[in-house]
DNA sequence: GCCGTTTTCGGCCCGACTGTTTTCAGTCG
């Protein structure tokens, strides 16, 4: 079992354990352990077969054993038993508003309630009004949550929560009684998928913030509604919710709700360390009263926050305990990548294949947006689906390129289009032959066609990353967020191979990829892979993508100079050659 | 289940909201 599987089980048995409802530290003794599995950037098998899991922080005896167990055998007794102890529909329940272990134990226990079918049945007879414990609201709020799983799954691309948190923030913004204001939560980490979305408000009169919140366009109901706090449910069923604090607070507040979690408890236990205590309303000189204002010392910015506790600044897109405590307690925290800093994208589609736009359009509108080229890799062959060029088509579009780029230089614009390719990577070779790839500027090469195998897959890409001709690999996972999962594939062996050819790995910005993964970057950049933030564009607007994108980079650690698509076009170039010459 | 320069036992991050309660448990973020 690799370290992905191994940690989905850690965590399934910490589900499984607070149904049973064992101690909570418990639970999260193990959501922990599968957390340190998932950052780790070698191969678990390796660590395990040299004993180097032994002293790991948040990984005991127990956890040891367990570990020990699945990588080698790939079966955990313990577990099973476990499982096999617990109906699967329990787990199920926990996925509802409002329903948590201890209700779902009681449900099971007292009416053998085993699946949100059978707890639908329950509210409806009346039921579980009836439990102790329980009443009518809650029997009813039980339905609601059945009915609103069944609308909606409770997770969101990033781009579609931007569009909708946007307008909101700015009316927010606009507003006389709102001081500060700010997206928080998962939203402002930059998370490819959130589950809601988070406002963050300091004002001297909440009352009137609320009521305009709950009044915004686009709502479909008021969830709750109190004094400090409240949510919304809008029309496209995304969850919103807004928490308004004096503007003393407002840091505090705005960090404790951007999280994540974890680094929440990190900063927490940094701030016990200094003989502080850290919370959403400030940090307090005493363990004894919390909201003490006398106790409180005074930070006007987040900045302020982490200079208190003898820390650098931590970009919301870091806050993931993915080393930053660390890296900021050292003061050595990177200077991330941003947006602005990109100059183009080096995969791209038009309309000679499955993209909207002719290379005119295309051109016309890049260089408006002030960017210094834009690389046309439409699909090979194989991909006939996608309308792709054969090697007759595909010179010919070298030369309407070259048309394009003299109109452009005509016109005395520093801009220019890149003839280029997104080559299929097919069973035993590339879909062109090398002496065609070597008359392209740019060449990436995707698999679109996966094989069932992890082996051959990575095979497949090691072949891919190994080809001189071969710039950078496309969206190497091949996963479509909510829809589609990865193929199997070991990206571990992909980026050594691209590591040891020179070969860069794209950070794909379409909202539906985001992949590689921003999880594997630090790895990928430590073996000095480079990163290239393609917005794999099939229509003018897909540009917005750079943004997406480079946020993504950002949560990934990357810097400027991680990124190729940072380079101005004649560096560009050359090292787009001296690739081919490695 | 993890962890320790106060501890090998007894802690483990913290507060708001809701509903069922009459002082609090459960859930959520």
């Amino acid at each position: 079992m690799d370290k992905e599987a191994v940690a989905a089980v850690l965590l399934e048995i910490g589900t499984l354990l607070e149904l049973k409802g064992e101690n909570p530290f418990k639970t999260r003794a193990y959501q922990n352990g599968a957390r340190v599995l998932e950052g780790l950037s070698e191969p678990l098998e390796t660590i395990v077969a040299e004993g180097r899991l032994e002293g790991m922080a948040g990984i005991g005896e127990a956890l040891r054993e367990k570990i020990t167990t699945l990588v080698t055998t790939g079966r955990l007794p313990y577990y099973e038993e476990l499982k096999a102890s617990i109906p699967p529909g329990l787990v199920e329940m926990l996925g509802l508003q409002g329903v948590g272990p201890k209700k779902v134990k009681k449900l099971h226990d007292e009416l053998g309630v085993d699946s949100i079918e059978s707890l639908e049945a329950a509210c409806q007879a009346g039921k579980v009004a009836a439990l102790d414990g329980f009443g009518e609201k809650s029997q009813s709020k039980i339905l609601e949550a059945i009915a609103f799983r069944r609308q909606f799954a409770s997770r969101h691309r990033l781009v579609d929560a931007l569009n909708e948190a946007e307008p909101i923030l700015e009316a927010l913004r606009g507003h006389p009684d709102v001081t500060r204001c700010s997206t928080a939560g998962s939203l402002r980490r930059w998370k490819e998928v959130i589950g809601d979305i988070d406002f963050v408000v300091s004002s001297r009169n909440p009352a009137a913030v609320i009521a305009f919140f709950v009044a915004q366009p686009r709502i479909a109901s008021v969830l709750a509604q109190g004094e400090t706090k409240a949510s919304v449910l809008l029309e496209s069923g995304i969850q919103a919710d807004l928490r308004v604090v004096s503007d003393r607070e407002y840091p505090f507040a705005l960090a404790y709700f951007t999280g994540s979690k974890e680094h929440n408890i990190a900063m927490r236990q940094r701030a016990i360390a200094e003989g502080l205590r850290l919370n959403e309303y400030g940090l307090f000189r005493s363990h004894e009263e919390t909201r003490d204002p006398a106790l409180r010392e005074e930070c006007p910015d987040e900045e302020a926050i982490y200079r208190r506790l003898g820390m650098g600044y931590v970009e919301p897109e870091l806050r993931e305990d993915h080393g930053e405590m660390a890296a900021a307690a050292a003061d050595s925290m990177p200077r991330l990548v941003q947006w602005t800093d990109l100059k183009g994208s080096l995969h791209n589609h038009s309309n000679w294949s499955d993209g909207r736009n002719s290379l005119e359009e295309i051109a016309e509108h890049m260089q408006e947006l002030g960017l210094s080229y834009w690389a046309i890799t439409d699909h090979s062959r194989a991909s006939f689906q996608a309308n792709g060029l054969d090697p007759k088509r595909l010179r010919e579009q070298i030369r309407a390129v070259g048309q394009v780029n003299r109109q452009v230089a005509d016109e005395g614009m520093d801009f220019r289009l890149l003839t280029g390719t997104e080559v299929d990577v097919l069973k035993e070779s590339l879909d062109f032959p090398d002496d065609l790839l070597a008359e392209l500027d740019v060449v990436v090469a995707s698999l679109h066609v996966p094989g069932s195998s992890e082996a051959e897959n990575t095979r497949r890409l090691v072949m891919a990353a190994s080809n001189p001709q071969v710039h950078m690999l496309g969206h190497p996972s091949g996963r479509l967020l909510l829809e589609r999962d990865a193929y199997k594939v070991n990206l571990d062996a992909v980026i050594d191979a691209c590591a040891a050819h020179g070969t860069w790995i794209e950070l794909n910005a379409s909202p539906y990829r985001f992949d590689l993964d921003w999880r594997l970057w630090q790895r990928a950049t430590a073996k000095g892979v480079k990163c290239v933030i393609n917005c794999d564009a099939h229509r003018l607007e897909h540009a917005g993508f750079l943004r997406l994108g480079a946020g993504i980079a950002r949560k990934g650690w990357l810097t400027k100079r991680d990124v190729v698509n940072t380079l101005p076009l004649e560096t560009l170039r050359r090292e787009l050659a001296r690739k081919r010459g490695k």
